[in-house]
DNA sequence: CTGAAAGCGCTAACAA
DNA sequence: TTGTTAGCGCTTTCAG
């Protein structure tokens, strides 16, 4: 590996000369310019982006922190925001926090550790104060929790009435609603939406509402014990997960899909496209939240003002077989 | 942030004498180690991980190389990794190639630049030469290629013979085979195993390979249009994503899966069990081959012997509705 | 057992 | 327009 005094040395410049061309930064005669290029070029040299880190105090790398990436919704808006961070040369360190509080900390003081200049944070579980202490710019993701900080969110109260409604336009009037867990905010957004939408449509029912906790499995066991007790004609699932289980529950006791019973998901990941029969869902602008968090929170590094610090998405209903009845 | 030299300020001490106590190296007496370590206590100090890696010239901290995480096989993967590493006090960055030469070369420079202590490659693209010429340690994961290097991989061959001999086991005697991307090797391996398990029994004909590039959509097409052709009564897809297109190919023409046609698909991703009816599949140790691509890894980082070099990992018959049939 | 000093590779005053 | 110099914060000889 060549280092900027290799460069200097072959060029016959000061390595103060070298590092001008190298940031376009301060005068240069043209020649000189011309023999370090050439310098450089002949040896390969790439500037050493530690040592450059370490006098800068900017690392070109961001820490992005998700509750779990093998939860099916995560993978896309990893992969959002690794493409925008890509277009403006930052790296993106991954961390998975299992909505640990522990976990989240430790990361945080790792990559506090490694100079990144900036965080994106999808979780709601970190105490206030740990990051209001951040010196790096922050973003939070899908989690609406500090208004202290820029964040990107989708409409989940909307979209839950939204949700609802559309079983309700499609004839159900028994809407049971499977909730996510209840320390996640976007998941009480979403019960309050459904609350909303059913006491103004005067079919709100306490014993409607199913406990969930985002996953499958719990899921389809808590429709399983519900559909026994209480006759539901419609479930509008916290999630797309949950709709799965819920569609499989419902099969399981030999009631038809949409006919007896409607099924709504909510998150549109891939995975509604995939079932038999396909699930209408609410779909959130994934990509786009993911895009959009890396772009302020690029701006917020490059100390650029902010022309909005809450963005809170629209969400789309996406109708498909399972909810698809004759209106009336 | 508290620097080396506020501590050792506080302590009374050089600072080389704090930084004894750091990295428990060389002698230091009790007392002023007990100092020194409330110095750092009071100060809150935390060691800056830059200045240190500009020093020790590795930087705890791995390249993780993935086509794209939205892709549902490799959320599992990457966090098995993410997760060892994270024992081992490693940090992971990042990388979706897109399977593109170029993004791949760009990333390996990047990762150099930042002192990497180690990659993981999961890729095939990449020529030969770019990876060879690289200084740091390296393990090839699920796809296999370069025999110069460590690698975990799994038994694409064997799994794709298993899975087409169990759809022989159920009556299937018309069995097709959706394949991956020719570029792809596992999806080479798994077609050999194919066309040599239908070569043992007799079976084999030209006509039954259905060109798929491992996408739903696609190879939901190209099913459609082969069935129209062709009579087959089993599909064997290349993995599971086209497994499903192929399901709902065959729902699509009214035919029953899997009393008509029986389907197996490839990899085991959560996927497979929310379907209806629920695929079989082969299943693949995702997080497993993660975790030893991680591990050793970390053993190669650490100078330490690799007792094998090339792990080639079983995968495991997954039986479930889609071609649970009388055996014959 | 401890401290002084050099240096990892780069950048940014400050002079010249 | 260019070079000299002093660090960024840490580790490691080398003396003492």
């Amino acid at each position: 590996m060549a280092t900027i005094r290799d460069v200097a040395k072959l060029a016959g410049v000061s390595v103060a000369t070298v590092s001008r061309v190298l940031n376009q930064n301060g005068y240069v005669n043209e020649d000189t310019e011309k023999r370090v290029r050439k310098a450089i070029e002949q040896l390969n040299y790439k500037p050493n982006e530690v040592a450059r880190t370490l006098f800068k105090k900017t690392s070109k790398t961001i820490g992005l922190i998700v509750p779990d990436i093998s939860n099916p919704f995560f993978p896309e808006l990893v992969r959002a925001v690794e493409d925008v961070m890509n277009i403006y040369d930052y790296t993106v360190i991954l961390c998975n926090s299992d909505e640990k509080n522990e976990k989240e900390k430790q990361y945080i003081e790792v990559l506090k550790q490694k100079y990144v200049d900036g965080i994106i944070l999808t979780t709601t579980e970190l105490a206030m104060e740990e990051v209001l202490e951040l010196d790096v710019p922050v973003v939070i993701l899908d989690r609406p929790s500090m208004p202290a900080f820029p964040s990107v969110v989708a409409d989940n109260y909307g979209g839950a009435r939204l949700a609802t409604r559309h079983l309700y336009d499609i004839g159900c009037r028994k809407i049971a609603h499977i909730q996510g867990p209840p320390h996640v905010v976007n998941a009480m957004q979403r019960f309050s939406g459904y609350r909303d939408e059913m006491q103004s449509l005067g079919l709100w029912d306490e014993n409607l509402i199913i406990q969930g906790n985002y996953q499958l499995k719990q899921a389809k066991e808590a429709t399983l014990q519900a559909l026994k007790e209480y006759q539901v004609d419609g479930i509008f699932a916290g999630n797309d997960a949950m709709a799965v289980g819920a569609l499989k529950a419902v099969q399981q006791l030999g009631l038809r899909v949409p006919e007896d019973v409607a099924i709504i998901g909510y998150d549109g990941i891939p995975l509604t496209e995939m079932t038999t029969p396909e699930l209408s869902t609410i779909s959130q602008p994934i990509y786009e939240m993911g895009a959009i968090a890396a772009r302020i929170l690029v701006k917020q590094i490059e100390g650029k003002p902010l022309e909005q610090i809450h963005y809170m998405l629209p969400v789309e209903l996406i109708e498909r077989q399972s909810t698809r009845r004759e209106k009336r």
